[in-house]
DNA sequence: ATTCTCACA
DNA sequence: TGTGAGAA
């Protein structure tokens, strides 16, 4: 038996789910893909559609945020996380590297408490 | 009914 | 970022 479990990849959410997933407003999600922060599929009529994996990055969007990043900044991680992956093909340094940045978001939100959890 | 783009008394 | 207009 093939183990088939759910294709976090597969962009099938539309918008309000995201936006009830996510908290955030549509206008917000609009304009984090406008900010080339996440590219949506797009569906009939040019609708967009999202898969969980754009669901967690959209969370990760709106932790940086309100860790104090701007959305340049989040490119800046961005870039610099791809130049690693090109380079050093080292499994730990990604384990670490994530480690870190959930580090520093649980840093950032003590350091201005905006969110509502 | 939903979502999209564009623009701002 | 919000909001409203007009289209799809």
């Amino acid at each position: 038996m093939v183990r088939r479990e759910l294709r976090r990849d597969l962009a099938v959410l539309p918008m309000s789910v995201v936006r009830e997933l996510t908290g955030l407003s549509d206008r917000q999600i609009r304009y984090y893909d406008q900010q080339g922060l996440i590219e949506p599929h797009r569906g009939a009529g040019k609708q967009r559609r999202f898969s969980l994996d754009d669901v967690d990055r959209l969370l990760e969007i709106a932790d940086y945020l309100d860790a104090g990043y701007s959305i340049s900044e989040i490119h800046e991680v961005d870039a610099k996380k791809q130049r690693r992956e090109a380079e050093k093909v080292d499994p730990d340094d990604v384990n670490m590297r994530h480690m870190l940045a959930d580090e520093l978001l649980k840093i950032g939100r003590f350091n201005n408490g905006q969110r509502k959890f």
